[in-house]
DNA sequence: GTTAGCGTACTCGGATACCGGTTGTCCGAGTGGCAAAGG
DNA sequence: CCTTTGCCACTCGGACAACCGGTATCCGAGTACGCTAAC
């Protein structure tokens, strides 16, 4: 099991973009070029932000992405799902029912199978872990760190 | 992000197994019959089970695969590990050294990446919530949906 | 001097190849059981 | 009848291909800016 690496990318993104903030929209070039990496496949991470409206695109020159909404409102579980998707990782294929297994009691089926039940439980627990992480507190958490965090982003969007 | 198919077969295998007990190894063949699954595949699941420590395999002939401790000692979390490997679902590659953010303050680097902590965070609830269901859970809650499910099992095991 | 029109350059957006990893398969090493032969 | 010995069939174990999703890339559609020229 592994997560894309683009789920990375988008939220260091992301905190560029929640740093900049109104100073303009920044372009899929400029971040790429930040964190040296590849400028096409990371507008495609850009895009499905922007789909699952973290992000709002502004095209033509001066354009770029922006974020939608303010980094309170913008949980690790949005910008997860954004680029992994809304399938969960267990996928239960009910073998249960297959092969010399399948012959027993229907009412049994009715219920959803233990396997996946436990391993739902524990998916759970990891998104409502993600859901109750901000951008704004991983902001702050670097901030911790690193005060100067936020105006050295702004003084590299602010040049050239 | 997207889990083995592998695991679904390594538990409902290990709950065949510890509901067979002590009557004797189950060979691979006789397990994938029951679930119409591909015996050398889930033969190659078995192994890392196995590597684990989580069954003991008998070669020869009525030999197989047998639980190698109580249910009660076996949780999902050690389950998933065997198959999925020990690699965490978020690897942090440090972007944030890269291109030109590379030129950040070394001491920051010392500590780890914000992003990476907050996914450590959620991923660590999810093992926390696998780690605290047991293979005997599981077969007590399939129990509560269908008492005699043990039974169909030993049955179907003395039989041929 | 002002304004309308046009060209250009820059942006996003989706459609298109490449590659590593999971999935699926195979054959060889090892071992216990069974049967037959000998005492 | 008991013991021993050889063979065989069945098991696991690791090494070998095939398919698929993620990775990486490209080019086209659209738009705001800036320049030019006419009024």
């Amino acid at each position: 099991m592994r997560m894309s690496e683009g789920v990375e990318w988008a939220v260091h993104s992301c905190l560029i973009l929640a740093w900049v903030e109104d100073r303009g929209p920044v372009p899929t070039a400029r971040l790429a070029s930040r964190y040296d990496l590849p400028a096409p496949y990371l507008n495609k991470q850009l895009q499905a932000l922007g789909r699952a409206g973290i992000v709002t695109s502004i095209p033509g020159p001066k354009g770029g992405f922006r974020l939608a909404r303010r980094p309170e409102r913008i949980t690790m579980m949005d910008i997860v799902a954004a680029i992994e998707g809304p399938d969960e990782a267990f996928r239960c294929t009910e073998i249960r029912q297959r092969g010399s297994a399948g012959d027993i009691t229907m009412r049994a089926l009715r219920r959803p199978c233990s396997v996946a039940s436990a391993m739902r439980t524990a998916e759970l627990a990891w998104r409502r872990a993600l859901a109750a992480q901000t951008l704004a507190d991983v902001m702050t958490e670097t901030e911790r760190q690193l005060p100067e965090a936020g105006d050295r982003v702004r003084r590299w969007f602010d040049r050239s």
